[in-house]
DNA sequence: CTATATTTGCAACATAATTGCATTAACATG
DNA sequence: CATGTTAATGCAATTATGTTGCAAATATAG
């Protein structure tokens, strides 16, 4: 089996980045992680190993490049997550539902719901649906009960 | 017939808040678009009438009181708007689609389109709905065509 | 009119995000 | 494997959004 950082380092190659140690990082904690991260959580957990603005930098390069999708959360806070198959420099295919922890406050990315189709007034046209669900996840309103 | 001040001195009074002119000025501004207000379009319309933090405290004030609600737009930007009738201090009746148009960035409140409800994975506890359409609206498609 | 509680303004602070520029490092090429 | 070119990083400065504490002003009940 193809081991992690391998497969990073395609990915980067893939799509046309230089593979470097912020990059290789990033990579490394979303990959390890159940829901999205935010961005704050990230740059302490980077801590010095980079600068602030090389992160901006890279999650916005991984982004553009269809490598990983920003979900804000209730307070705007921007969260990402790695991108399932599909998606690349020319679109996201992530039109799934996130669900936002009232409790732990993590954001999953719940892929296996779609969002049904909508109804809009005459005149609209819809590009785009972004659903966000917010109450208990799974975890949580098990503790809870 | 009533006029517009009035009836929002009333509101005011109705959710025990001092009819002040900060508060009776984002009344006015906000009563007076059809879609969602940014609260920086907020801030430079009232200039120096009054003080940003003033105008940050409004907001909390009325989105507390259920006389507006808040909607983030793609970029994580507070957009405000009047809630219809319904929402009260103890509950905002506000699920009903957002539409964040592409080109000429407005949120329009869709409170028409009802949110469907939704199939999640065993254990998610919905609690809220919130759904952002984003693409063309009736005016702006309108010109493009 | 006056007392009181609310609201405002100001100053300071906190955090997220962006920009310009000099330095460094990845890697393609030979 | 050396090296030149380009991409990426680090640092400093700046902008934007939002919050907090406190003193001064003011809406309004009585
Ligand atoms: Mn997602
Ligand atoms: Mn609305
Ligand atoms: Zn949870
Ligand atoms: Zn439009």
């Amino acid at each position: 089996m193809e081991n992690k950082t391998e497969r990073f380092e395609k990915l980067l190659v893939k799509n046309g980045l230089k593979r470097t140690a912020p990059r290789l990082q990033v990579l490394e904690i979303l990959s390890g992680r159940d829901s999205a991260t935010s961005q704050p959580y990230l740059e302490q957990v980077m801590g010095k190993d980079a600068d602030r603005v090389t992160l901006y930098r890279v999650l916005q390069a991984f982004e553009e490049k269809g490598i990983i999708h920003k979900v804000l959360d209730q307070q705007g806070t921007a969260n990402y997550a790695i991108c399932s198959d599909g998606c690349s420099a020319h679109e996201h295919h992530d039109e799934h539902v996130h669900f936002n922890c009232d409790n732990c406050h993590k954001i999953y990315c719940l892929d296996s719901v779609k969002i049904p189709a909508l109804k809009v007034p005459t005149g609209f046209k819809v590009e785009h649906l972004n659903l966000i669900a917010t109450g208990l996840c799974a975890n949580c309103s098990d503790k809870v009960n």
